[in-house]
DNA sequence: CGGCCAAGCGGAGGCGGCCTCCGCGGCCCC
DNA sequence: GGGGCCGCGGAGGCCGCCTCCGCTTGGCCG
């Protein structure tokens, strides 16, 4: 969970820099989504209630604010995982998490197209890091919930993940969120079938 | 050769129209080229001489332009092959034909970043068409150098644009066209070889 | 606790590209 | 050769991008 340097990188800053920086990434997620990828700038900043230079000072470009909003989304729905284990019992935790899991395939889906050039321009790792670090995610929440046996043994991190991203595949439309969700209800049915049994390997 | 209505269309318009037309679409091949495909729509308008207003008249969007001159240069390399087996030898014809596939092939790889969102935005038989229409050019540009019995027998036109497509992958660079015209040279030379053999299948 | 000062803010404004709109010119048909 | 209308052109309004600099305020030090 260490945060790398090309993450959050602001310890020497002022506090109110580091909280218009995460206003502003907020802002930029939400419109993105409701406003689509060529949403002006400049209503992003005044959504984030800050001005204009403001955001050309965090994020020279529209790829970095969208790139740098997509990776907080990534760190927020990671960390949710711990937070979530904390405070639930370990099956509601993971179908809890599933739940943000399409709101995090939504935000991403809406700037996909700014990603890609992001992608094109140099930053091959982009998904590959954080396809790793939800995989990661997953598998503590897994093991809670196999420690707690309410779901099965055996299941395989990565498999989960290729399961929930399909919902990637669902084509665009109002209820678009809800298909998501049962697609996601029925994976976790799944991994509830044959729970308990088997307990030391 | 009957030209599709997508195409041409212009029968019942006026002379002058039709002839601002085509430089628009000349001018949006060359532009694109050396400014990349962000190149203002102005620009191109004041390199064919014409106002900005007769632009948007022919073309509504980016991408209604770019598309035309794309299909615009498929057709005009497409015909080539009939002009060249007219005035030249099959061989030489089929080996200037190549050249011009170069800058073709340059031409699309400029504008490919506007091709793509066409197609994305549903127009998903833009490149299959093209594919037709250049193999069956090269069908015919094969079939007089056969008949003259200055290239190999049997060679399936599909199998030559496949190779002739590889240059798309050639990285780019300063020497892109050079390295096309040799890869391609080289093809033409195993087209040569064996030439003249089992005239009548 | 008060004062200092630089880090950070913000938004006006210049720039440039997009697209429309309409008065005029010249092409085509008779 | 004349008239009608098709098509031309580019001025101009609009909007988004991005910079720049005077002001504000957080954080530290005495």
């Amino acid at each position: 969970m260490a945060s790398t340097e090309t993450e959050a990188a602001a310890p020497a800053r002022r506090a109110d820099a580091r909280r218009n920086r995460e206003k502003l990434l907020a802002a930029a997620v939400e419109l993105f989504a409701v406003a689509g990828q060529d949403v002006p700038l400049e209503a992003i900043a005044e959504r984030a209630g800050v001005g204009i230079g403001t955001l050309y000072r965090n994020f020279p470009t529209r790829e970095a604010l969208a790139e740098a909003a997509y990776r907080n989304e990534v760190r927020r729905l990671c960390d949710a995982a711990d937070e979530l284990l904390a405070r639930r019992a370990p099956e509601d935790a993971l179908a809890e998490w599933m739940d943000r899991f399409v709101t995090y395939v939504a935000a991403k889906r809406s700037m996909a197209g700014i990603l890609q050039t992001v992608i094109a321009a140099g930053d091959p790792g982009l998904y590959t890091d954080a396809r790793g670090r939800m995989a990661a995610a997953i598998r503590s929440l897994i093991e809670a919930a196999e420690a707690a046996g309410t779901i099965r043994r055996g299941v395989e991190p990565d498999d989960v993940l290729r399961v929930m991203s399909g919902i990637w595949l669902v084509s665009d439309g109002p209820d678009w969120s809800e298909r998501a969700r049962r697609m996601l209800g029925l994976l976790m049915d799944g991994l509830r079938y044959g729970a308990g049994e088997g307990r030391a390997a």
